[in-house]
DNA sequence: CCCTGATTCGC
DNA sequence: GCGAATCAGG
């Protein structure tokens, strides 16, 4: 069913998304069935790196050896990331894009490099598409969509897993 | 505490 | 090559 390998199409959605100024986890749970960490790793595998803006990259790397990693490594648990949040997405994409047309007019659209941290990047319909888009509405604060498509996104929400859940350090 | 990207390393 | 675990900064 779902090839977990990174296709030319995938890996183009990738640069598209990363080279547009989304971050990492923003693209990961675009492109679905991937974790931002993935994301990351794919980017840097990529050559792509930095693209335009650098935060952390102005720090220090002194090559921090990592000695107290080998530490027992419990069942981990499957399902990490976002998987609930994958799987609104495929059901959301995937039958008829242009369903939300009806809450997003048109004036509102807004393409890629026209998203602001401040508007949705709710995704409608496929980036390869001439007819794709992004929602446009007013995000709200922490949330990469507005009020309307983060209560879609975060549906099932009960408590969707972190990634930066730690269990001891 | 939330987020971000960067890096390392087991698979 | 892939990505989880981890690190480190904002």
């Amino acid at each position: 069913m779902t090839v977990l390998t990174w296709t030319d199409d995938r890996v183009e959605q990738l640069k598209k998304l990363w080279e547009g100024g989304l971050s990492a986890s923003q693209i990961a749970a675009e492109l679905g069935n991937v974790t931002r960490n993935a994301v990351i790793g794919k980017v840097h595998r990529l050559g792509l790196s930095g693209r335009a803006k650098s935060p952390t990259s102005a720090a220090p790397r002194p090559r921090k050896a990592r000695p107290a990693q080998h530490m027992m490594r419990v069942t981990r648990p499957v399902a990490r990331g976002n998987t609930a949040l994958a799987h609104v997405f495929e059901v959301e994409a995937e039958p008829d894009p242009v369903a939300h047309d009806n809450v997003v007019p048109m004036s509102q659209r807004l393409s890629l490099l026209e998203l602001n941290e401040a508007t949705c990047h709710w995704p409608i319909g496929d980036p390869s598409n001439p007819e794709f888009f992004f929602c446009g509405g007013k995000a709200l604060q922490s949330l990469p969509y507005c009020a309307h498509h983060s209560r879609i996104a975060y549906q099932p929400a009960g408590d969707r897993r972190r990634q930066q859940a730690k269990p001891t350090r």
